[in-house]
DNA sequence: GCCTATAGATGTATATTGTATCTATCCGGT
DNA sequence: ACCGGATAGATACAATATACATCTATAGGC
């Protein structure tokens, strides 16, 4: 049964914003998967979970968006240093441009939405 | 090879906003699969397809969100015409709110960005 | 009769996600 | 010295979602 409607996007930034949200976070400073997990979910992508954001993580490095090389950790295992290459600040620059057109869509989709209830009230003397 | 970044939502609202878009458009009064799809391709999916369309249709009423019925159209072939029930009412009012969580997500990474450059600007005297 | 636009539906390959599980290291407690 | 928990990263496989092609039908124009 291909149903996709499930439970949606509550209260949090869907998954698929998880590029942009991490090459937005690593143009703020190089960073590893395991702390970038905590700083997307700060962000709002509450749903992220580690499976997927370290296939995301080598996925943008096949695409040379980032790169990354192993660091010793003073407390802890070794960690993965992820940088942000050139390629990866157009890359960010882009999905920066797209998310702009998707919040104004949404604003626009909101105020259709607003002025919905407008007319249902206005429509009650 | 599973790469899922390909590219994205480029200047369209991802097509899994089209739940919200379709029960806005049914708030909005009844209608029919086909004239439903070049709405929503027109609020900015632009890459809805009248495959998931009619599915996503369908799912919606076996949720009880919309319900529909056949009406013979005075040209063409007979539509399916589907109008929003209280169930999707309710269904819209969450996914609005969702989606207003998803706006005030999307201005604060987008203002995070623009501090960015900002400083980066700022740091070239 | 044949072609096109309209209308809806289904089948299926592929892509993407979700979930569980696995390895390893370091630190603190006992 | 041994154990358990936090940190860190990676993988396998199932479940879902998406894209694309295809199929049925009807009405109207030529």
């Amino acid at each position: 049964m291909s149903n996709q409607m499930s439970s949606d996007t509550n209260g949090t930034l869907p998954r698929h914003y998880l590029k942009p949200c991490l090459l937005l976070l690593l143009a703020e400073g190089p960073s590893h998967g395991y702390e970038l997990l905590e700083h997307v979910r700060r962000m709002g992508i509450k749903g992220a979970e580690p499976g997927g954001l370290y296939r995301y993580l080598r996925a943008m490095e096949k695409e040379e968006m980032v790169s990354s090389w192993w660091e010793p950790s003073q407390a802890g295992p070794a960690r993965r240093t992820y940088v942000l290459t050139e390629e990866g600040r157009k890359g960010l620059n882009e999905s920066v441009q797209s998310l702009r057109d998707v919040r104004e869509i949404l604003v626009t989709l909101l105020d259709r939405y607003d002025s919905l209830s407008t007319k249902a009230t206005a429509s009650r003397p």
